[in-house]
DNA sequence: TCAATATTAATAACGGTTACTGTTATTAAT
DNA sequence: ATTAATAACAGTAACCGTTATTAATATTGA
């Protein structure tokens, strides 16, 4: 399939920054060079990628959504001060997951872990 | 601390209906007997008391937000047709969550599993 | 070349939640 | 009991992130 200009902008931002920008992100980070590009250009297609695999959702609790380009199944840890996103590797929690699966009768299509807490840089300027 | 009336009939629906229910659910539920409870009243003592720690916040990927009266340490599997939260108990994930800690310079406060697919009504109904 | 289709920019609308405002209830001290 | 201070309320407006609408522009295929 042939992409928009525009949805290529879109993508090459997310997949090049890997700082799991929200729509805005990629909006503020576009908008300055491409400065007729819309808004709801920038949702309907991460909508559209998401939707065809090219990248990942991650749905934050307080807050905006964010894109990541990392398509490697992994989880999430969140600073609660600096709202920074960072990727962790989570080994052994699959087989949590389907031990679940196995005693209760549902059928897991997909599972989110989120870490809370603190980064290092954070932890640090607290004292 | 004394509650108000108001307060009081929030807390126990979440209490009593454990079915994490929504601010709306909440005020759905009280509202035909309490008419003039207002939606405002209900997300403003739903708030004081997840700070209270009397109830859990469960935020939602897609939708509002759930409250929770079980302060237990568990975790949730949604049902991506019907909507239903149902309650897992993880036994090992704290292991998993304390490796990431003492590897990463992060300070971990809470973590959420949040486990998605198909309930076991759900699964049936679909043939 | 022209019509059919897709995508866009701009903006309005939406859903969930929070903030504001004027009023009512509760508390503590007289 | 009365009053003054505080807290909580109902009602409603505003907010924020996101989605839907619309008219215009670009792309595709005959």
């Amino acid at each position: 399939m042939k992409y928009s200009k525009q949805r290529e902008l879109i993508q090459n931002t997310v997949l090049e920054n890997r700082i799991h920008p929200t729509a805005d992100d990629v909006y503020n980070m576009l908008k300055p060079i491409h400065t007729n590009l819309s808004l709801g250009t920038v949702y309907r297609n991460l909508n559209t990628l998401v939707e065809n695999g090219t990248i990942i959702k991650i749905s934050m609790p307080n807050g905006s959504d964010r894109y990541d380009g990392d398509l490697s199944k992994h989880d999430h840890m969140v600073c609660d001060q600096c709202g920074k996103v960072f990727d962790i590797k989570t080994e052994g929690l699959l087989n949590i997951v389907q031990k679940i699966e196995n005693t209760t009768d549902f059928e897991v299509r997909d599972y989110q872990l989120m870490i809370h807490g603190l980064c290092h840089n954070c932890k640090e300027s607290k004292g």
